[in-house]
DNA sequence: AAGCCGTGGGA
DNA sequence: TTCCCAAGGCT
């Protein structure tokens, strides 16, 4: 060996690009995670499954999608299926799982491909990212992993990893044209999805945010981090804005119904945040706890010593319980639900605790 | 382009 | 407790 070559790590970059693909498929190989949506090795992928997942696990964890994607497989298994269900039936299968634009585009995409592509994806990376709720991650991921195309499969995980084995100390998100272009130049002709999923489990499992198992991992011999030691500081990202607090009421208003005990359950609109999901009525969501503001009805209202806090991803939410007693004049606007079978409602997670806190003052 | 858009788990 | 983060997309 000489001086070029054992230097070649400080240099930013793997000494042989080339040298990568090999490496971690062979580990794939060896190592691959058996998921319900993936194929077993020599069988053909299932296109409907790989696009199902691929949404599902947008910014959220395997362990929370696996039980929720054999679930929804069974319910739908075809894009047929998908494409003729009911719309409250879909936002209510998502109901827990967040980020419900996807949900309503995932049903929008079903039905285009339904009646444009005679009920089949179309197979490359543009034509896929033309369908809602494709980006270029979801794309790419696709046309690779159903299909085999040749496609630059960039997500969270490959950031990380690409960012290490290359060194690339630019802070995200500034960095990600940089690691694309190093994802491309050692992304493989062949093989390309599997390649793309060998990225993702290597950083699920290996190549992890904190304290990442260098040892165990296969791409350690190309790693600039590695060598020149920075592998956990790695990448760097801008810090995020500070997480605002915001208050808010939920009105539990019930009433005795032909079969018992009802609620008073409304649609959010169909942007924003929880759009399109069934939920408790709230007044609005403010800096100052509104009080009694935008009620659903004019009554009694009679606050609990309950309510319900909730992180979202850009604030904070504390709310506050009333319950009130529906009385005859004036219907308000949305649905009556039998309290029995609350769970069937498909709540969001923030009303589903508000519920449950409601519940057990009045059994109390 | 940067902010909006959920949730649950790990440290 | 609090913070960070996960197979991102949309505007």
């Amino acid at each position: 060996m000489d001086a070029k070559d054992s230097i070649a790590p400080l240099l930013s970059k793997p000494a042989d690009p080339s040298a990568v693909a090999p490496a971690l498929l062979d580990w794939y190989d060896r190592h691959r995670r058996d998921l319900p949506w993936r194929a077993k090795p020599g069988e053909a992928p299932d296109p409907y499954r790989v696009w199902l997942s691929e949404v599902m696990l947008q910014q959220t964890t395997v362990a929370t999608v696996r039980p929720r994607f054999v679930a929804w497989t069974q319910r739908w298994p075809t894009f047929a299926d998908l494409a003729a269900a009911d719309e409250a039936e879909v936002m209510a299968a998502w109901a827990g799982l967040g980020y419900y634009a996807r949900a309503r585009n995932l049903l929008a995409a079903a039905r285009v491909i339904a009646t444009e592509h005679g009920g089949a994806l179309p197979r490359t990376e543009d034509a896929l990212r033309q369908l809602p709720g494709f980006g270029a991650y979801t794309a790419a991921a696709v046309a690779a992993i159903a299909f085999g195309e040749r496609a630059v499969v960039v997500d969270a995980n490959v950031e990380r990893v690409v960012a290490r084995l290359f060194a690339i100390s630019t802070p995200l998100p500034a960095a990600r044209p940089a690691i694309r272009a190093a994802t491309d130049r050692i992304t493989p002709e062949q093989r390309a999805g599997d390649f793309a999923q060998a990225m993702m489990d290597l950083g699920q499992a290996v190549c992890t945010v904190r304290r990442p198992r260098c040892l165990l991992c296969p791409l350690s011999a190309h790693c600039a981090a590695q060598a020149s030691g920075e592998s956990e500081r790695l990448p760097f990202k801008k810090a995020k804005p500070e997480r605002p607090h915001r208050y808010g009421t939920i009105f539990w208003l019930t009433r005795e119904g032909v079969s018992g005990r009802e609620v008073l359950l409304v649609r959010r609109p169909d942007r924003g945040l929880l759009g399109g999901m069934r939920a408790l009525p709230t007044g609005p969501w403010e800096e100052v706890q509104p009080g009694l503001a935008n009620a659903p009805i004019q009554t009694d209202w009679r606050a609990l010593n309950a309510g319900a806090s909730h992180g979202f991803t850009h604030f904070t939410l504390d709310l506050a319980l009333v319950t009130g007693e529906a009385h005859g004049a004036g219907e308000p606007a949305g649905e009556w639900w039998p309290i029995a079978s609350l769970g069937d409602a498909g709540l969001p997670t923030v009303f589903a605790k508000a519920a449950r806190a409601a519940m057990g003052m009045e059994a109390g």
